[in-house]
DNA sequence: AGGGTCGATGACAGTAACTGACATCGATGT
DNA sequence: ACATCGATGTCAGTTACTGTCATCGACCCT
């Protein structure tokens, strides 16, 4: 048995969803979150470098899982194709988390901080899933432009799959939501 | 004459601009800004709701240029034809500003929190886009899909043009990579 | 001319995010 | 038994940001 309880990081980022959800971001103080963790303040910020990082602990894991699909694609794939890829498994991580990831958008959503965060993690998977097309020698900026398109369809996808009732797959509107990016792009 | 001297907010947005190239952003407190600018700080936080929103002033007339350009594109023209519509005025509207507008990537560029900041403005700007489009009938996902598309190219090609020797036009440089797009997107 | 209002600014105190330095103390290895 | 280590606590300090009230030239009204 340890001097302390386990998973400390976990329990910060629990607490925080909570707080912020109960009373909104602005009004949740990082002490009030370490308090319910049973934690202090500044052990909060030995976990997260701040207020806002501790909601997305999942963005690198979910960055390594769809570039690591992006570059296992299939030689012949074309660059959109090789991008689409990501979502197979990009859908599966989520599968059994629609309640949580709900939560946690809603949540995001609530707050402009909290969204420029969330911008930036989704500018950094771009970036890897960019640079994983380049390792396939896609030039540039074909490169940049596929990533960010991919990741304009997953966005768009994932808010789908979070508003809708039914229990449609994410995979399956992601698969749409690039058909019809296809559609708007296809030169008229 | 007035009581002050005058363009205080013009003021201020300069010695920002200046300090955070000079020292870095997180190396200059705002109360050096306001000095600079014959100020207070106080009186900087009246203009600027934060630290970082100083350099984003112009966001606004970007937005308003770019949106009112789509919705006012001929009603024939395709979704994305529509929102191509805005890289003209956009064009112009930078054509006389290279060296400010490189001075001012330079050191958005090189701290995460202007990072972050100038990707919601992106994402408000591909809002705004999002809803010109829908009110001339583009429904969703496809408004959504297609603003975000024609963000990312402004996007890419606005670095391309910054980052250029040569002098080309933007005007130009946005056409080619919406091409490279259509091309990328062009299912296999 | 005199008086009243307005608007941009200054002055000052207060909260909360974040950081650096040092102390604590159970676990672990030798 | 003893030294070391690592996660945590404690505390003081800086700075972003806010609320409140005071100041004082410009402007308007009579």
């Amino acid at each position: 048995m340890g001097r302390w309880q386990p998973n400390a990081r976990g329990r910060l980022a629990e607490a925080a969803l909570e707080l912020y959800g109960e009373r909104g971001y602005e009004q949740t103080t990082v002490a009030e979150i370490a308090k319910r963790a049973g934690l202090t303040e500044r052990t909060f910020f030995r976990h997260y470098a701040d207020k806002r990082e501790v909601l997305f602990s999942g963005a690198v894991d979910l960055e390594g899982l769809f570039a690591r699909a992006v570059a296992e694609a299939p030689e012949s794939a074309a660059p959109l194709d090789a991008v689409a890829c990501g979502f197979g498994p990009v859908s599966e991580m989520f599968a059994d988390r629609r309640d949580f990831a709900r939560r946690r958008q809603a949540v995001i959503m609530a707050h402009d901080n909290l969204r420029e965060r969330e911008l930036i993690k989704l500018a950094a998977l771009s970036g890897a899933i960019a640079e994983a097309l380049r390792i396939r020698r896609v030039g540039e900026p074909a490169a940049s432009l596929a990533a960010e398109a991919g990741v304009a369809v997953f966005k768009v996808g994932f808010e789908r799959w979070i508003a809708e009732s039914e229990r449609r797959g994410m995979a399956e509107i992601l698969r749409e939501s690039l058909a019809e990016l296809r559609s708007v792009a296809a030169s008229g």
